[in-house]
DNA sequence: GCCAACCCATACGTTTTCGGTATGCCAATG
DNA sequence: CATTGGCATACCGAAAACGTATGGGTTGGC
């Protein structure tokens, strides 16, 4: 059964007539006549009535034809959506990010996607940092927004924008009246840390700023993340140092200060698996840069 | 776009490799692999990710794939589908019938089609003589009961059974009493016809009858329906001579009962056009056949 | 660290199939 | 009775597919 034959053939059907539909398809009458019989020795049956006027369909030739249609434009439509997907027009782009980038990104992000490729289905899960890896290892994410970037070798990493450390403490703090926190004024005081950095953006970085800076701050709580992080800020319980943009997720009653000494900042990544083929990496690329442009 | 080039493809796909799925399609594994690059070049892209321990799917692929498995299950259904109407196991049978046929042979009919050709969707429709004609003739029904049979060069005819004519009247009527009626004993007495061969079964056939045994009955009715007949009868109006089969569809209140010396009886045909190819026919003039002996 | 095994790609000759041209057959038409 | 329109058949050249032989790259074992 070849494609070609039922294409023949649903053009017979619709032209009623061998030569009619040969000079359709752009050859001539006796191959075409050739292969409608080729067919119908196939199927074991005829699929036309010969008449004087022409040809028509008989009842078996009609139950092909609904058949043969579908699977003429069945097979169309697969190759077109093999291309589609190829050249990035249709897919699935599956996004793996972090909660603080959550409230800042997203917003100016998704509808920057759906403007450039909206035939994609786009998925968005939060996952912490080891899952982001996971996932993308084991391909069931497209591409994940860090803070900092992964360093694996099978993941190519992409840096999009920074976000500098701010203090992170209650309205009521002290501190919360100054515009910008001297470094110095930190020492001895508490710290809400991210223990690990699979579970935070922060905490190896914010350990090696406070050496840098000779600041010593006891760690009063260790959190799994930062949103609890926050919670006991708001509770009294310390104070936490987090990037820029967890303010977006903040709630009230919490202040957020630039440290004044500090230029640190950490690096907002788009990470991929090195192999992948998927042509939706550079347009997701290039909605991130934009999306973080106006942080 | 070739069929066999997507049946190709999916073997692959399914075999996650070409030597795998060569051996499957008893081919060789170097023509394979030409075909599977051709159909990529024809695509455009890669469907494949060639790894060194076989063939792994693009995401391109795996649309292709779905679509592909799709339009082979239907070329083949379809030639199945050809197939099975060609020879009668599956397709649609059209029947006109005629109202005083339908009490007396659709419950023993229908049983019997559907269960020699469970596969095919049935349709009945009671028709007059002539819509049945024209009906057969512009083929939107396949066969038609009749009685008579019709007349006409392009429909062919096969008796399945005959009906004696009998005298229909009220249970009141004194000719009710006789067991059988002699034809003498109807002279001068009211005739409800059935005014065209169009519009009834008997009509032109009961005049031949009552001339043949110079009987003289005047018309005290001409109705366009056996049912209506039936009606007038049972109102006194006069009398009827219908085949015996009507007494199935008979109201209470009215009595049949043989013509005595009147041998006459009027055929039951199965008509279908002579060009007409279906299979189904001659299933169902075994069908009526049967339904038409137990009468 | 080299050799064997595995798997896909390429090359080339053979065979099948397809399409074009020429022509025949049949029926309807005037 | 000849002409026209439509499909079928015959034959030939061209294209495509298949098989065999072989190359190249990677993995895994000795």
């Amino acid at each position: 059964m070849d494609l070609r034959r039922l294409r023949y053939f649903v053009a017979v059907a619709e032209a009623r007539s061998i030569g009619k539909a040969a000079e359709r398809l752009r050859m001539a009458q006796p191959p075409l006549s050739v292969q409608i019989r080729k067919l119908e020795a196939e199927i074991g049956a005829p699929l036309f009535l010969r008449g004087t006027r022409g040809m028509d369909l008989t009842e078996a030739g009609q139950a092909l034809l609904a058949r043969a249609s579908e699977a003429l434009a069945l097979a169309a439509d697969g190759a077109e959506a093999a291309r589609a997907v190829a050249s990035g027009r249709r897919g699935r782009l599956s996004v793996g990010y972090m909660f603080v980038l959550a409230n800042a990104m997203l917003p100016r992000l998704i509808p920057e996607l759906r403007r450039a490729i909206p035939g994609v289905d786009l998925g968005f899960a939060e996952l912490s940092a080891s899952t982001r890896e996971a996932r993308l290892l084991d391909r069931s994410v497209t591409v994940a927004l860090c803070m900092p970037a992964i360093n694996h070798p099978e993941i190519q990493v992409a840096r999009i924008g920074a976000q500098p450390f701010m203090l992170v403490m209650p309205k009521s703090s002290p501190l919360a009246r100054l515009s910008s926190v001297p470094m110095a004024r930190l020492q001895g005081r508490p710290l809400i840390a991210l223990p690990h950095p699979d579970h935070g953006p922060a905490s190896s970085a914010v350990v090696a700023l406070l050496r840098r800076h000779q600041v010593v701050m006891p760690i009063a709580s260790r959190v799994e993340t930062v949103h609890s992080a926050m919670s006991l800020v708001l509770a009294g319980e310390g104070f936490a140092i987090l990037p820029a943009c967890a303010q977006l997720g903040a709630p009230r009653g919490i202040v957020f200060r630039p440290l004044r000494e500090a230029t640190d900042s950490i690096d907002i990544a788009v990470c991929w698996r090195r192999d992948s083929q998927s042509p939706l990496i550079k347009t997701f690329l290039k909605c991130a840069e934009k999306a973080v442009a106006r942080l």
